[in-house]
DNA sequence: AGTATATATCGTGTATCGACGATCAACGAT
DNA sequence: ATCGTTGATCGTCGATACACGATATATACT
């Protein structure tokens, strides 16, 4: 079931739920996850695109293409307009909220054992043996 | 566990490097394309955690949830220290920061059709949804 | 020595991915 | 009506992912 839940939250805001399931999370790092699909998201990012010239700039086959377009429309990502006989491509930035602000918490975790060795396990300690830990 | 969503920002500087490639950052989404590896750097994001504690939560089979972390740790998404019998998984911070300077590009895209490239867009048009675009 | 714990690795079956060429569908132009 | 352009879909193939149980490895403890 397509859990539609058009969150508009912004991570930059860091609204106080943030309800994106880990399968949510994970469909759209998956469909991200292939050198192809970042090199189209890259192109977009400069500019909205018509599928031709993104099959001219990815180098692979039309319907390989496609299918790339496909999968990223899938999840969201992009959006294409029907225009004349093509189709005009277009990021759909509210899309990737959900990983990048997971990420965004990722990154500025540099908590890893901060204090020097025995600080594997925090405070609340997710392990008995504070020990060496 | 609902961590407290603490209010961030996405690295919108970022290590100024440059564009990483697009293999790269394709691996790192892959990586995270799986709910339970969501599900593992989520858990991590709380606090280090070994790994039995790690199999508890994620529910899978212990080999599975090995696997998931070689992954990870493939990846540079994580990495392990080893103490006693166990193995401490804690995040790696930067090496998210290729997909998420990626990302928080994407996401301050709200600007579909702002090119005057007018291949696709007419150049100051495109206000609203979609003109003769 | 042996035992117990914690994790990694192996081997398997199934499911999905990724690439391609060929083909179909839509629509403006002729 | 026919043609030409553009993009989506189909069918197929090999490669990879995913899950599991069984087994191997490493180390602390007795």
């Amino acid at each position: 079931m397509p859990v539609v839940a058009e969150t508009q939250s912004l991570p930059l805001d860091a609204p106080a739920a943030e309800p994106a399931s880990g399968a949510e999370i994970a469909a759209i790092a998956k469909a991200l996850g292939h050198p192809a699909r970042i090199h189209i998201v890259r192109l977009l990012l400069e500019e909205p695109c018509v599928g031709r010239e993104i099959v001219g700039e990815v180098g692979l086959a039309q319907s390989t293409v496609s299918e790339h377009l496909r999968i990223l429309k899938a999840a969201g990502i992009i959006m294409g307009e029907i225009e004349h006989p093509r189709v005009c491509y277009s990021l759909n930035p509210d899309s990737v909220a959900p990983l990048a602000g997971l990420l965004s918490a990722v990154f500025e975790k540099d908590n890893r054992c901060e204090v020097d060795d025995a600080d594997c396990c925090p405070p609340a300690g997710c392990e008995s043996t504070n020990t060496s830990c």
